[in-house]
DNA sequence: CTGTTAGCGCATTCAG
DNA sequence: CTGAATGCGCTAACAG
């Protein structure tokens, strides 16, 4: 591959003029800019962002870690961040961590060694040792979705306490009592928020709370289906399921469907994570649309003034966090009781 | 950052000495290494991943482009991949060309800058002049899910002409007649694949085949509504609509439920893409299921042959194509005419 | 307006 | 078994 050398040779010149060619950095003669121009074209010479990266000690790249790039909510993030970091000329790492701690530590460390400008978080649960050599290179960190369970950097989430309770409430306005409850471990803030809103809910509107009724379960499809067929066997007598996330929903469906147990016949059904199928089983599911869009922007938006202040020597910690509201959305699998 | 230099002066050698037990490069005495290691870790030295590459002119990074980080299918691509190549040692760079050429070749661009190692491409159907110079650099291409207008390297992808027969087939062998096919552009090698596959069929069983049956729709969800609405009511005598995608699927189910129309009573289905979700509507969906970890099994052993051929500067583009079959199963949403 | 030069942090000869 | 010296490709002073 050609290198800046060669083209100044082509073309005549220093490599210096050359590079400010090639980066608009000063004023050039329009001959000799064009004489560069050519060259550049004639050897087909691509600046090598590595070598660039070295010199300068910037990388326009964002190292972005989520816990599982299948579930649709995470594939939304990617894309919505994408789109909004490349405008200002960043780039991705996107990193898949599988909700696995061991792999968040290792993709920490590759991106620690890849010199990332600034990294895009949604945390595993676990702590990460790492995270504070991000710190104390002034390397911002900007966490999504998810609280990290030690503060090195401004949060971006839902506010899962408003969203839990606007799924239980909505259940309890229709006169039901006995609500189950499907969630992940409560090492995650969002199961935090989203099972402390359940509990608020029943408290203010002066009803009994039935802790037995939180079912956790794992992630993956297998344990929320097997979870979920416990939860209807060992507490037959709910009325109504919060499913508290997209997987936690097809569990609940599916652990339905072979005990057939009609919804909202038999249960009620409120979802976390809209999903256009939502709409199109019989009948469709009530559900709690995530702004993705506002998460996506708040999170970019926030890591650029970490960027900027960095640049300043400020303490990039200090940024606000943002919670969003998320929104019920209304459909038929709750019904009146 | 502390560097190499650090490091060296920390434990009283030289730089060489330093480098040389980070990556275990020849033999060093036990009581120098540990004083290394112990400088290492004193100055929490971390190799710098921009300047290794900038000395060894290897990465270890490969560049994955995919068309649509949101769909499903793709999602699970980049999951099986880098599982699969994480093993090796090898990062990925993934970008989403949104189905936008421009994106695409923006992203080409981009990752040769990057000097990346090799590249997992699923293209969007145009061609790219910047693929030539990645195969100008010895940097292979592997194409996955799509074949390349143009041949720049290995091309691991679905059958798509047996799945598109398999399905029409099925349909045929229950009776149906007047069956349509909803299809995105032509451009793109699986949907020729999966229609020339459904024309076959029609030959074989020597059966009439309605050309005007073969719906053309952009891949964004409101487009593939938009033509199962044109679908539905400027062809009502149809029995029976084959989806060939996650989104086609998506709109013909919505366009079915806003127009009233029943399957498999009014209409059978058969949609690609199987999904967890297609057990859960009523009835079942009969599916075509793609073998994703078959072709990211594929796409990584092929192109891990064409980094050795690399160094072996064998020509990496005579690696063979690989196709691997879809699988129909069976569900409700077909039935016996 | 342009060129010379000195690194950036590392791996790798070649000597010892 | 170890060190000194060179260069990867580029940018940024500094000089002219």
């Amino acid at each position: 591959m050609s290198t800046i050398r060669d083209v100044a040779k082509l073309a005549g010149v220093s490599t210096a003029t050359v590079s400010h060619v090639v980066n608009n950095s000063r004023t050039v003669r329009p001959e000799t800019r064009k004489a560069v121009l050519d060259a550049i074209k004639r050897l087909n010479y691509r600046p090598s962002a590595i070598a660039r990266s070295l010199t300068t000690n910037v990388t326009r790249t964002i190292g972005v870690l989520v816990a599982n790039i299948t579930s649709p909510f995470f594939a939304a993030l990617v894309r919505g961040i994408e789109n909004r970091l490349e405008a200002y000329g960043y780039q991705l790492i996107v990193c898949n961590t599988d909700e696995q701690a061991s792999r968040e530590a290792r993709y920490l460390d590759l991106l620690l060694a890849r010199r990332v400008d600034g990294m895009i978080i949604a945390p595993t649960g676990e702590p990460q040792p790492l995270w504070r050599d991000f710190v104390a290179h002034n390397i911002p960190l900007v966490f999504i979705d998810r609280k990290p369970s030690e503060p090195c950097g401004p949060v971006i989430a839902l506010d899962n306490f408003a969203a839990g309770y606007a799924a239980t409430e909505h259940l309890i306005r229709l006169g039901h009592r006995h609500i189950a409850i499907l969630v992940r471990s409560p090492m995650l803030s969002t199961v935090v928020g989203r099972r402390d809103g359940y509990r608020q809910a029943f408290r203010d509107y002066k009803l009994p709370l039935d802790e037995s009724l939180i079912y956790v379960s794992d992630y993956a499809l297998e344990a929320a289906h097997e979870t979920a067929q416990r939860l209807l066997t060992t507490s037959p007598w709910i009325t109504a399921i919060i499913a508290t996330n997209h997987t936690m929903t097809l569990g609940v469906l599916e652990a339905l469907q072979e005990q057939y147990i009609k919804y909202p016949d038999d249960v009620s059904l409120v979802a976390f994570d809209d999903n256009p199928w939502h709409l199109l089983v019989t009948p469709p599911l009530t559900s709690i649309r995530l702004p993705i869009q506002e998460l996506c922007d708040a999170a970019v938006t926030t890591l650029r003034a970490a960027l900027e202040k960095k640049s300043a020597r400020a303490d990039a910690r200090a940024l606000p966090d943002v919670f969003v509201k998320a929104q019920l959305i209304a459909r038929a699998s709750c019904r009146k009781i």
